[in-house]
RNA sequence: GGGCGAUUAGCUCAGUCGGUUAGAGCGCAUCUCUGAUAAGGAUGAGGUCCCUGGUUCGAAUCCAGGAUCGCCCA
């Protein structure tokens, strides 16, 4: 623990909470020395496991507050789980490839794109790409520690590592052994710049409005070139790989005559294109019009040039009629493959024209749009050119506009494991619910099979090798095998990234031929969703085995993850072992600044965590994370925000230091020893002690059912009864000076007994989420003073279901908290001090209220400062009384005559319906002629006060103070004045708590008589152990002073004892 | 363009099955209490429950349409 000062009794006084920070230094400093983490796993060795993946971060990008959040979501279900008793292997990782990584190093070498990297050679590129991803590892690492994220970093698997990708490699051969990788022409976004195609995901990111030309094109007849057919495009770029045109079969195309010039087109969209005056001269079906010949816009590319029917063809924009250049569309590819077309590609793989087209050879696709335009308009084929704003993707790395080509690319066939997958959602335990069936669940209804190959450079290589001879591809699953088939000798030492890999020939096992490794590498989210496997080295460890690692328990990440990691996690584990890869998961939401705007660099308006840390400590960061709002929502996130959180933090704070300084004075308290049983304690520490009780239960249960917010509600409701009703009624029984009373000693310890047991409950049901102020009370609340208890609240069993619950108690305590409250506010309304006492406070309630209320009597009158609680259960003598209808059980069963109903209830004599209520008579309305009998839940009693009394009321319950001062009353008051006189003057001479004094006083004949007649009660409540009045100085004063109490002036004067004589 | 989510007091957020006069905390104003507190209490100001229709005896809540913002998809 850290350094602290420890009295005789065991106790280390707190210091302020202003040093929170120093605080979780301490603690963070006694867990690395007593190696907290480790022992709380050692001590669930064997335990049954719960399972948890690390959904592993970049860690070439410094860490920004949305990975404290997930980290923190990350960190809370373990540990909850580990004090549950369960085994939580907590195993770190970092995601190692990829395009970013790749993108981060052309741009420290300033290069940029392939031809860039080849230049620089792919062996050194590699190399810096693998020096990359720990660039920010050490912050990462300080990071995690400093919000108390417990995560084995040490074991952390890496996805670039050897045998990660060893059993990446064995995961594609069993897809490869079953039939279910592929290669396939297929059209895909692909970026020109970067070399690749992009995944649907990737290309979702980079969306932007621009503005492209569509053009209407004429398509003239062969046969009869006065007649064209009119096409629309956005991409005038694909018109030269033009091959065919599409209609819809079941749409009715019109000729229009326009001036003179015969133009074919869908006809719903004939007043769109041309107006609503167009002279149609003739109505044909699509089918009339299949396989007429037509004269292609450019004649550089041979072809089909006929018309086809396609379904996908709409009437919604453009002419209804679509030209199909099938390398550049999916719709169009599959139109080709339909009616056997070629697929010509006259753009290479920079994204330029090649010679193919002499005009625009050399020239960026997008940007041959208006050289193609002008030479269709000079040759009359131009009907009509509109700018068209619409969004198209872009590289969402570089910006470079994506082109949709037609590529060979590796896949996988999910589609085949569809209906496996959503069956095995559906298990799932979704945090929110409705992502299952929402956004999750529609996504794999959705699935199409999964694009996994990528042109690049630092990546796991495909262990893909294609036969030069019989053109057999061979999917190698173990560097064994590789070994066995390499035509040169593989070393144990490989390095199985490019180029190396790339180096490797192997025999092919079907025909004996040489064979070579495909180019690619593979899709990083394919490399994220084998991690439950790969990081155990899978099958090639564990003897195959993974029992008690598979599936996990829990997994969180942000809601965008439902694309990404949550879905290769079930992709591959549906595929590979017919099982979901998690059972439970949290979808986080995205961190927005204080204004509801996405943080983000150029706004200059993103949160470091470190300023938070530095500023207001890991658990306020904690707290205000896990419990602000419901996980999924935005976060609008500001320091302030987290400044409202600590504030629950603060009173816990001040909660406890108040236990511990006054345990900690020479006649305080030590927990272990005698105290009280539960069933001799007061109604008020039976009443925390049931409170306590529901608290743990209810925590428990919200926990399991991954619900923080709804725990930590609880805990604040929990820790507000503690600090501001339990405490502050029992202020008095902590005082010390009860030594040779035996009750009164008894109720001391109780006190101290129960607010010890419910500080240390909390201490533990808080420990998951806010460890580090978790730690500090129970350091000094248990371990400081049990030598066999754990050092460590993380080390602690969780408490087990409480049984002490009294609904009972609970109620009247709730009904005493708005009677006080009643009181206080007749109090400030009758401008009598509370100070001052009164003789008697009338509460009016219903009888059952008052019953219940009857065992809190004392407290209220204490809280009150009143001699008597009165009950008055006959409402005419302190209120009016109005009855008024409960909606909610008369609404369904009067329905449509609710409104007669109301009033009818409206119009009941409101004290005799309240007698007859609680007397338990019948109440009956007359509703249309006939009579209904209400039962008491039917109607709302409502208490209003009447004239001449001082009535705070509210739920049914009103409160009055009788105001008449007697000049007994009067002279308890001012003796109430005179304490507090007292002690204010010690606080002012710098007193200790404990410290006892002598007093002086002087003051005028009723101050005088006033304090003879309390002289005992003065002097208890303020530590007086001499008292003298009158004239004179019989010592000299630390303090004095003169003021005026109620009228009457008084002079004090304080020592010390034991000093100054 | 489609799907999902959000929209409630100056701010951050609750609001159960549709049920009376929509709540809490923070902030603000006035008062008060206090030998644990960076606290506590009382009173008050502060609301077009995003808008428009509909269903219903009754709508912040259900339905439809729309607006704005965000996410995902195209």
């Amino acid at each position: 623990m850290s350094a602290s000062r420890r009295g005789a009794t065991g106790w280390r006084t707190p210091g302020a909470a202003a040093d929170w920070r120093e605080m979780e230094e301490g603690i963070l400093a006694f867990w690395r020395e007593e190696q907290i983490f480790a022992k709380s796993l050692e001590n669930r060795q064997g335990a049954s496991p719960y399972v948890f993946y690390e959904g592993p971060p970049t860690a070439n990008g410094r860490p920004g507050s949305h990975h404290v959040l997930s980290r923190v979501f990350k960190d809370v279900f373990p540990r909850f789980h580990t004090m549950r008793g369960r085994f939580v292997d907590r195993r770190g990782g970092w995601d190692c490839h990829g395009l970013p990584v790749e993108l981060e190093v052309e741009k420290r070498l300033g290069i940029s794109g392939k031809p860039d990297i080849e230049a620089y050679g792919i062996a050194q590129f590699n190399a810096q790409c693998r020096e990359s991803v720990v660039t920010y590892l050490d912050e990462w690492e300080r990071l995690t520690e400093r919000i108390g994220f417990w995560i084995d970093t040490e074991r952390a698997y890496r996805t670039m590592d050897t045998p990660f990708i060893e059993s990446v490699w064995w995961s594609l051969a069993e897809l490869d052994a079953r039939g279910l990788i592929y290669e396939s022409d297929k059209v895909v976004p692909y970026c020109p710049r970067c070399g690749t195609a992009l995944s649907s995901h990737e290309v979702a990111q980079g969306y932007k409005d621009v503005e492209d030309p569509s053009i209407y094109v004429r398509f003239p007849l062969t046969e009869d070139p006065t007649t064209a057919f009119l096409v629309w495009t956005t991409t005038p770029w694909t018109l030269p790989a033009n091959q065919a045109i599409a209609m819809n079969a079941d749409v009715v195309y019109a000729t229009v005559d326009v001036d003179g010039d015969r133009l074919i087109i869908a006809e719903p969209l004939v007043a769109k294109v041309f107006g609503e005056n167009a002279q149609i001269v003739d109505r044909q079906s699509a089918s009339a019009f299949v396989g007429r010949a037509y004269d292609p816009p450019f004649d550089d590319i041979a072809g089909h040039h006929r018309v086809v029917v396609a379904e996908f063809v709409t009437t919604e924009d453009g002419t209804g009629i679509v030209h199909i250049a099938p390398a550049f569309g999916e719709d169009d590819m599959q139109v080709a493959r339909a009616h056997d077309l070629d697929a010509p590609n006259p753009v290479d793989r920079q994204g330029r024209f090649t010679e193919v087209v002499p005009r625009v050879a050399g020239v960026f696709a997008k940007d041959a749009d208006r050289v193609l335009i002008e030479d269709l308009a000079a040759r009359g084929r131009l009907f009509r050119e509109v700018p068209y704003l619409h969004a198209y993707p872009h590289c969402w790395r570089c910006q470079t506009p994506l082109l949709y080509y037609a590529k060979p690319s590796w896949y996988i066939r999910t589609t085949a494991a569809r209906e496996r997958m959503m069956e095995l959602n559906s298990g799932i335990g979704w945090n929110p619910e409705r992502v299952r069936d929402g956004r999750f669940g529609k996504w794999l209804e959705g699935n199409i099979d999964w694009a996994i190959s990528r042109e690049r450079y630092w990546g796991t290589p495909l262990p893909f090798w294609r036969c030069g001879g019989c053109a057999h591809v061979e999917v190698v699953g173990s560097f064994a095998r590789l070994a066995e088939l390499a035509t040169t000798p593989v070393g144990d030492d490989l390095d199985p990234h490019r180029p190396y890999v790339d180096d490797i020939e192997i025999t092919c096992p079907q025909c004996g031929a040489t064979a070579q490794r495909v180019p690619e590498v593979l899709d990083v989210w394919y490399d994220s969703g084998a991690m439950p496997f790969a990081q155990q080295h899978h099958p090639f460890s564990n003897g195959g085995s993974l029992e008690n690692v598979f599936p996990a328990d829990f997994i969180c990440e942000a809601i965008d993850q439902t694309r990404g990691w949550f879905y290769s996690l079930l992709a591959e584990s549906t595929l590979l072992f017919d099982a979901p890869a998690y059972r439970n998961v949290i979808c986080l939401g995205l961190i927005l600044d204080g204004q509801g705007q996405k943080m983000s660099k150029s706004r200059g308006n993103v949160i470091e965590p470190w300023s938070v840390l530095d500023r207001q400590g890991a658990d306020p960061f904690r707290w205000y994370l896990l419990t602000a709002q419901s996980p999924w929502d935005s976060f609008r996130f500001s320091l302030d925000a987290v400044d409202e959180s600590m504030r629950f933090l603060l009173t816990l704070w001040n909660t406890y230091v108040f236990l511990v300084t006054y345990a900690a004075l020479p006649d305080g308290w030590v927990p272990g020893g005698e105290d009280p049983p539960f069933a001799e304690r007061s109604d008020l520490d039976q009443w925390i002690l049931s409170r306590c009780d529901a608290v743990t239960n209810g925590v428990t249960e919200r926990l399991e059912a991954y619900d923080a917010t709804g725990a930590g509600r609880l805990l604040e409701a929990f820790v507000d009864e503690l600090s501001n009703w339990y405490v502050r009624v029992s202020r008095a029984r902590f005082w010390g000076g009860r030594q040779g009373d035996a009750v009164a000693d008894s109720d001391h310890r109780a006190a101290f007994a129960t607010l010890h047991e419910c500080l240390t409950t909390i201490s533990i049901l808080i420990a998951p989420f806010c460890p580090f102020v978790a730690d500090e009370l129970y350091g000094n609340l248990v371990a400081a003073h049990d030598p066999t208890a754990p050092p460590s609240v993380h080390l602690v069993d969780w408490p087990a279901p409480g049984a002490r619950m009294n609904p009972a108690l609970d109620a009247a305590m709730a009904a005493a908290r708005t009677a006080v409250s009643l009181g206080r506010g007749a109090r400030s309304e009758s401008k009598i001090k509370i100070r001052q006492p009164l003789a008697a406070a009338v509460i009016a309630c219903p009888v059952a209220t008052a019953t219940a209320l009857d065992s809190v009597r004392e407290l209220i009158s204490r809280e009150l400062n009143v001699h008597e609680v009165r009950f008055v259960t006959d409402p005419g003598e302190l209120v009016a009384v109005t009855i008024k209808s409960n909606y909610r059980t008369l609404g369904p069963r009067f329905g449509k005559s609710m409104p007669h109903v109301a009033a009818a209830v409206d119009a009941l004599d409101g004290a005799e319906t309240a007698r007859r209520i609680d007397a338990g008579e019948s109440v009956t309305v007359e509703v249309d002629g006939v009579q209904h009998a209400l039962s008491a839940e039917d109607l709302l009693v409502t208490a209003h006060p009447t004239d001449g009394y001082a009535v705070g009321q509210e739920s049914g319950m009103a409160v009055g103070l009788t105001l008449e001062i007697s000049p007994a009353l009067r002279r308890e008051g001012l003796s109430r004045e005179i304490v507090h006189a007292i002690q204010n003057a010690r606080r002012a001479a710098g007193l200790r708590v404990e410290e006892h004094i002598a007093l002086h006083v002087d003051g005028s004949g009723p101050i005088r008589e006033v304090i003879d007649e309390f002289r005992t009660h003065i002097c208890a409540e303020t530590l007086v152990d001499r008292l003298s009045v009158g004239h004179g100085a019989p010592f000299a004063g630390v303090h004095r002073e003169e003021l005026i109490l109620d009228g009457e002036p008084i002079a004090l004067r304080l020592d010390r004892m034991g000093s100054g004589e």
